[in-house]
DNA sequence: ATGAAAGCGCTAACAG
DNA sequence: CTGTTAGCGCTTTCAT
């Protein structure tokens, strides 16, 4: 029902190629300006709007990027707000749009990845565990992909200095006099965690910490509460070094739930920077991770990537890893 | 690059039809069992996927829905993320994907229904001001739109009974003493924010209550700080009634921050459910919108919608609208 | 049960 | 400067 080009065409006995050189403004080979007016004239009278699917197909790029999170996290999930926020923000600035994949989909990752290559979007955002079947799929495959926030093997990534953020973090407590640490980690295995988990062993070592005054507890943010058992036992101060706010927030939560005082029983530290400003209760100490800005260059490698598809000039190593600076922000909580 | 229906139709000596018809999973005609296997391991060996993009072009069809927002809301804003968390996963259980458009693309009313009807989506669900240009152009449109959240003329729309909410406010208000109210709207139009007022109003006057103990302000987030002297003006104690979460938690900061006793002082009420579970400082008395089944609801009506077109069986007025319950939801703030 | 032909709406190459 | 031709990859109709 819509008007095409070749309507438009039809009306001013013209050929359709001729109208829509004119339209999508063909720079190469003007039209005679009276030709051109009449066309501009038409198209605006019948509101053309040219097809992008059929300009897709014909041209095989959408202008669309896909953002697939591995995990089930809703949008509200802070971590994915904000990088959906940025990159919403940066696509519209590029005239891109942004269509949003996700797990929930179901099926398997062959399916999944059938998906993900059936030619609607031009390359994809992702971010994934290691141990995600998807993974491999994706690492073989021609479509352009940037992986975010969590390293993956054989896929240019996006990552924040998960090791600089750590050691700042210790270097932080340690200043104010800690000398008893735990890092709560999750159940699963990402990068960032790893590289967290091992920065946080190797800055205390080389402190010369005793094994025996710090910990790593494996847990699920649901299970805080026992950890925080843990944490108490013997008495003593410790500074729970968690890793991320949610988990911190959780923690900071069964705190003050069970009457723990923070920080002189048991401080609490998260890693991402997403403060809670609703209400001023706890300014929480954490690592301020530029997530925004990950989004961001995720975003610009990519479209270098898709944009070098074309020209086999593609300079850009699926190994390479771009890690951006951290920050400590100081609160209340330690 | 891709592997195409033809290359496997060439590989098996069939016709390209024929290996489309078997891989598509048509019903209607079937292939020997014979060739049927063949084709399949074919596609399954070479890893076939589809063009999405060309089996749109022909269908006119793509799977997409388009969300758009009129305001620069960010996803982190709550309502938004609410609203996409939930659509995101019922698009994911109908096999349809969600576009974000936003009103961040810039550009007149004009480029942006162009970009809405470019034929990448199958409809639309937007959230818009009555004021907005777009929303008359999208009303003579054949694209099928589903509005949420504050309705619009012309088209249909889910919403929540504002109304009811806030006549459950007032109540629950006059029942624990108050008798001084004001209502806290922001500056720009908005009919949900109108029917709150227009509610407000009904409810007080029908309940005796003096014009001079009730108020409107028309004030912006920024603006709550200033707000509260006028609230306090008198010394007397006051229920504000806010038109939504965010100006509540605001004005509860303020309160705090200024040493407001609330809910003596000034009694905090909020409208939407957003609850804070980060940090158990204050609950909130607020009225819970059910945005998430707003969501569904809308993309129920916009598949209709799209169902529809095709056969002319379009049973959705365009002045139908769907209002969902509200509940009020008791804390300390009131 | 399969092939042949057409066409979705557009852009790109080549004539003239 | 403009028209002709071709084709992106698929589905659909009509033959066989």
């Amino acid at each position: 029902m819509p008007v095409t080009a070749k309507d438009i065409a039809r009306e001013l006995n013209l050929s359709q190629p001729t109208v829509s050189r004119i339209l999508s403004g063909d720079q190469r080979q003007r039209a005679s300006e009276a030709t051109r007016q009449r066309v501009l004239e038409a198209a605006k009278r019948v509101h053309y709007q040219p097809n992008a699917v059929a300009r897709s197909l014909r041209q095989g790029r959408t202008h669309i990027v896909g953002l697939y999170t591995h995990y089930n996290y809703d949008v509200r999930n802070d971590f994915l707000g904000a990088i959906i926020g940025s990159l919403q923000r940066t696509c519209a600035s590029q005239g891109l749009d942004l269509l949003l994949h996700s797990a929930l989909h179901g099926g398997c990752a062959e399916d999944i990845y059938g998906r993900l290559r059936d030619g609607r979007i031009d390359g994809l955002i992702l971010h994934a565990s290691p141990d995600d079947a998807l993974v491999g799929l994706l690492g073989e495959s021609p479509l352009p992909v940037v992986v975010i926030a969590d390293r993956l093997p054989n896929l240019p990534s996006v990552t924040c200095d998960d090791s600089a953020g750590m050691r700042q973090m210790i270097g932080f407590l340690w200043e104010r006099g800690h000398r008893r640490f735990a890092f709560l980690a999750p159940q699963r295995s990402l990068t960032s965690v790893e590289r967290r988990r091992a920065a946080f062993l190797a800055a205390l070592t080389e402190r010369g910490l005793p094994p025996e005054d710090r910990a790593v507890l494996d847990i699920d943010y649901e299970e805080v509460g026992a950890a925080l058992a843990d944490l108490r036992r013997g008495g003593q101060p410790i500074a729970a070094c968690c890793w991320n706010d949610r988990a911190a927030y959780n923690l900071l939560r069964a705190c003050l739930e069970q009457g723990v005082r923070v920080p002189e029983e048991v401080a609490v530290i998260g890693f991402d920077g997403f403060l809670d400003d609703k209400i001023p209760a706890r300014r929480l100490v954490t690592v301020r991770c530029p997530w925004a800005e990950v989004a961001v260059q995720a975003l610009g490698t990519l479209t270098h990537l898709i944009e070098g598809r074309k020209t086999k000039n593609n300079f850009v190593f699926p190994t390479q890893e771009t890690s951006l600076p951290v920050s400590l922000v100081e609160g209340d909580t330690a």
